[in-house]
DNA sequence: CAACTGTACTACGATACATAGTACAGTTGA
DNA sequence: TCAACTGTACTATGTATCGTAGTACAGTTG
């Protein structure tokens, strides 16, 4: 389930928006599922609900989820694709990432290997 | 060359640090090889000396540079190898963003080729 | 109408980062 | 010897981000 690391270097707000992508996009959360109340992922999380708030804005201003003020929020029906577009710039991410590590004399091999473990452990 | 990018979301003496360890690891600064000194690389970067100092610092810490007082800061004579070393932990980076991706529905296939393509242009 | 929903504020504190300026001690070469 | 360089160590200031706390308000629902 989606946990957060308050000790870590990535805000909470983006922990928030990345873990709730992941439950969406592995289909633990629906399209048109409801989401819990800010006030209940705050209290459960152990978060300020200004803190879900905002990753709840983002993912909204990303249209990955739906804002229905006095109702909740809901992932959009669409969430999904939307995730995955967006998903595909994290590949220049990697491939800096690679580029360093070339440059640094790290073997090719050793990088495709932890790519295609990372894609093995993936349906665990 | 080392350039700077103020904009970046990764502070200046992180983008120094990584800068230089590209030039030492690529050779353009070999063993024992003096380094313009903290006032010339602030003036020439256009970097607060303490921003550099602080880099300097860090390398310094990490045993890739040596410091002489008085005298300069010197590329360590096993600073390729300390490099080196420190590198595999991006392997993890990389294998937390294969992960997030195969998450995602992004194919192998094209992750695999992201990482032969930074392969393929490292030479240049 | 009570109890929920999202939303929008202000305020405060903590931290990281960068800059500015000053000072001091060691080294070097003229 | 001394001027000009070197790294180092401070203090101070400003800015931005992040998180938390508290309050308020309007829409929705049973």
């Amino acid at each position: 389930m989606l946990v957060i690391d308050k000790m870590s270097r990535k805000p909470i707000y983006e922990q928030l928006v990345e873990g709730l992508e992941r439950e969406i996009v592995t289909g633990l959360l629906g399209p048109k599922a409801q989401l819990p109340s800010i006030r209940e992922l705050s209290s459960v999380l152990g978060v300020n609900p200004n803190t879900v708030q905002k990753a709840l804005g983002e993912l909204d201003r990303l249209g990955v989820v739906v804002s229905a003020p006095g109702r909740g929020v809901f992932v959009a029906e669409d969430a999904a694709e939307k995730i995955r577009e967006r998903m595909s710039f994290r590949l220049a991410e990697i491939q800096d990432l690679a580029s360093a590590l070339a440059k640094a004399g790290i073997s090719e091999e050793s990088v495709l290997l932890a790519v295609r473990e990372a894609y093995r452990n993936a349906n665990s």
